[in-house]
DNA sequence: TGCCATACCTTGCACCGCAAGGTATCATGC
DNA sequence: GCATGATACCTTGCGGTGCAAGGTATGGCA
């Protein structure tokens, strides 16, 4: 086919939720760690499901090379029963203080921003 | 002087804090705006004392112009009693809409990452 | 006349999400 | 065997964005 799908028309109105999104997806990549191990495709489901948060490949695997760069996880090849062998992560210890770390700012933030919405909310009811 | 400060060495732990906050701003400055009108350093201020968020000109002001070529906004130069005119700006229709949209994206998105979250909450407690 | 405070704006860099396109491995059907 | 599809991982390039730094204009004050 030559013809192309047209992009669909990038409303910049679906943007702002784009740029919600960055910071927080470290958040929720290293949260989803917690408590095991995980592999790249395994992540993204565990978002998918679990939360809601769609997250493409192009984006979990480069942040994934970027954290584990930065010490914060580390990661070993386990072959697979069947298929292509499985690239598992897991927390470092560096990791996991970044995890507190973070979702203690988390928590300030959220709430911050909660107050500024509560007369939003307030009038919307 | 010759020799410059020395640019703080981009501490690669505090960065994701930027990242975060990317959208989170647009939601915030319209927030601000829900009751009534402001100019730009009165905002700043406003988050600042409100809710802790840090925000610097070369931040706020490209954002207020870019929400208002949306047309989320409106603006009007306002003579002050003494100093420079302040240019103020208040919520238009759309951007009253928009507000309401993305408050309710955020509860959303907040409550699904406080989900993910909460294993680490329960272990660091 | 300088100097500071208030207020707004612009430039350039670095960062990051993600669509698209690519590679490797194995199972299955013909 | 050999194509096909599923699973899994990775890379390139573009566009959008925060923000440090630097700049302009106005009025008060010593």
């Amino acid at each position: 086919m030559a013809g192309r799908v047209i992009p669909p028309p990038p409303e910049p109105a679906d943007k702002w939720e784009v740029q919600l999104r960055k910071g927080c997806l470290e958040l929720a990549i290293l949260a989803a760690l917690w408590s095991e191990r995980l592999y790249g495709l395994e992540i993204m489901r565990r978002l998918a499901d679990g939360s809601g948060l769609i997250v493409p490949e192009g984006t979990v695997y480069p942040l994934l090379s970027r954290l584990k760069a930065e010490g914060l996880l580390s990661s070993e090849w386990v072959e697979a029963d069947a298929g292509h062998p499985r690239k598992y992560y897991r927390l470092t210890a560096a990791g996991r203080r970044r995890v507190v770390e973070m979702a203690r700012f988390w928590e300030n933030f959220s709430a911050s921003l909660d107050d500024l919405l509560a007369p939003v909310r307030k009038d919307t009811r």
